[in-house]
DNA sequence: GATCCAGTCTGAATCGATGCAGAGAGGTGC
DNA sequence: GCACCTCTCTGCATCGATTCAGACTGGATC
């Protein structure tokens, strides 16, 4: 049985009040007794009060949630998840916090639970896919939480720090259209919950669920649509998963079509990584330049020489984690917008003539 | 005032050990009541029963802590600690339990405090520089842990997932000194605690107190004992932080020497990689072809075509959770030791004759 | 009709601390 | 000598649940 403090208490002669004073507030017992009460404490193993309950009694609990969409596991495959990662853990390191990774079981109910029962003071939400349902379980439990993914029906006082996904998108989809490119392909991750991988067909962008894809592909097609290339003739492709494997899978027998497009766009880096991984797996006499681009500027974009639009991933989380802790007296300033920028390698060129 | 279960048992009119029993054992009640139960609570705004009370009373946590060394961020920005996260993660996953990743404050104190604050179930604690402390604390606190470095004090229960490091260290030593190099340089990330950059002499390997440092050093001396090259003739070099900078700034000067060194072998990828980008530095007329070895093969390493031991990372994380949270029958098998592999790859070549 | 049982539900003790109001002791000022 | 403080320390209510031993109900069994 380990001691607790009430056990220092009758070793010492003390109340418990006095013991719990010694740990947590210093100035309000004599330092001699407090002495005593930690040598005690030392010789009996007490090791210091049980956190669980301080938490309960104190009713916060000194750590944060971050909430993924997927896997555990899988988050750290993600550089830019990592990079994020980093951030909030900076913050919190700063804040003298812990942060607790919820691990997202399969099922809606368990998932929920999972959300439910995460010991925390609030939430930082990494771009889940479908949110909503867990951002109701946060508001229901009455905790903070500070969203990544901009959502149209989210009210004034919801915490926020992302970029302007459409303006971003647009940027990098007006330098491939500046390049002259006609025929092009969008690739994103989960365009439908659902979707196998490939070529999809939608009626327009509106009908897209996820906030941050809904928001690439709207500005992909704005940039577009301003050369006079509308929805119906680009081609959207669909990537069941945020990974190289499932951005190559999805362009999948995209060049040997007769009227190939001459660039693809990707909602993300390891997408169109992917996408380079399929291209340089074709015979060298049998590769056709396309023009790729990617989303987030990971590291592996520079080493790749991707063109990709930059945002700052160490910066969000921090942020993120800083609005969740520190959180700014005036509500517009939980609002954080971040400068992002379109960063052209060598990835994207001119449409070749032919 | 956010509802009670209390509240909820009041407002169906049963008694609170149905409302709980309706939560957390569904088989204890008609499945009616049970519905009436959660619909009472969903109107409520009831948001399920409060994670920390249900810890205390039920003597577990859900979560395991993961311990680190030094700044949160700073593991993020290990690829080698990314990795084996990852695999902490994925079992954690698999048992649903989050993660708590618990950062250490500077003062000794303080850094206690923490450890001892921290809810959760258990501890992998991976390489703390100097992590008896902490050990210490968590055995007080009556926790089980599993560690990653192996320490010659563990008692026999003790669990532990790592390799023989010295005997990996010696291997790629041996890989350099076939190749004839006599004249090398040790790099290692803090040799002795707060030893500034860069060369440092030392009686013996045994003066070195961290075990993974210690270990590795040890085998890199071993390799070379036995060509006749002993611990004197060594040139040790001291890193203060396992960063590329830190790499770097520990072989300033080096290649300078009257009679410098043909080879540099780290104690770490991310140190080699540091040499690396020194040597890079350089004018390209005067660039030494020094050896470069490293440890671990992280991806980087790969690109870098750097010669090292590869050690299963995710593997690592992915059992030390595992034999945290389903720990084995057998004592034995909770002492895990994974294979190496020595890969050779363009940073070693033979020693230029001259 | 007494007995037994399975299925449901309740009451009360308990988990391990915190924090407030107040009690006593000892000292100061007038 | 009395009122008034300041320091220390104590007692008690409380945080929000879980759990176990029983109580009650209604039906089957002999």
């Amino acid at each position: 049985m380990k001691p607790t403090l009430q056990a220092v208490a009758d070793a010492v002669g003390v109340s418990r009040s006095t013991v719990s004073n010694a740990y947590s507030r210093p100035d309000q017992l004599s330092a001699a007794l407090r002495g005593r009460i930690l040598d005690a404490a030392r010789q009996l193993g007490y090791p210091g009060p049980n956190p669980t309950a301080r938490s309960l009694r104190r009713g916060f609990v000194g750590s944060i949630g971050v909430l993924f969409t997927s896997q555990l596991s899988y988050a750290f495959t993600d550089p830019f998840a990592v990079r994020f990662l980093a951030g909030v853990g900076a913050a919190a390191e700063r804040h003298g916090t812990s942060m607790l990774l919820v691990p997202l079981p399969q099922g809606a109910t368990d998932a929920r639970r999972a959300v439910e029962n995460a010991a925390v003071d609030g939430f930082c939400v990494y771009c889940v896919a479908d949110e909503e349902w867990a951002l109701e379980v946060i508001r229901d439990r009455g905790l903070p939480y500070v969203s990544t993914a901009a959502r149209d029906d989210a009210g004034p006082d919801e915490r926020f720090v992302g970029i302007d996904e459409r303006a971003a998108a647009r940027g990098v989809a007006a330098h491939v259209a500046g390049l002259g490119h006609r025929r092009v392909a969008l690739l994103a991750d989960s365009v439908l919950p659902d979707a196998p991988a490939g070529p999809l067909t939608l009626s327009g962008v509106g009908q897209v669920p996820h906030p941050t894809t809904h928001g690439r592909l709207a500005g992909f097609a704005d940039a577009f649509a301003e050369v006079g290339v509308d929805w119906a003739e680009l081609i959207l492709l669909n990537a069941p998963g945020n990974s190289r494997q499932a951005g190559a899978a999805a362009v999948a027998g995209l060049f040997d079509r007769p009227a190939p497009p001459t660039a693809v766009l990707a909602g993300s880096d390891v997408l169109a990584l992917g996408v380079l991984d399929a291209l340089a797996e074709r015979p060298a006499g049998d590769r056709p330049p396309i023009s790729v681009t990617g989303f987030d500027d990971i590291p592996e974009a520079a080493v790749a020489g991707l063109t990709t639009v930059r945002q700052p991933a160490e910066e969000k989380g921090r942020i993120a984690a800083e609005l969740l802790l520190d959180p700014p007296a005036d509500v517009a300033a939980g609002h954080v917008l971040l400068p992002t920028a379109l960063v052209v390698r060598a990835s994207t060129g001119p449409v070749p003539r032919s």
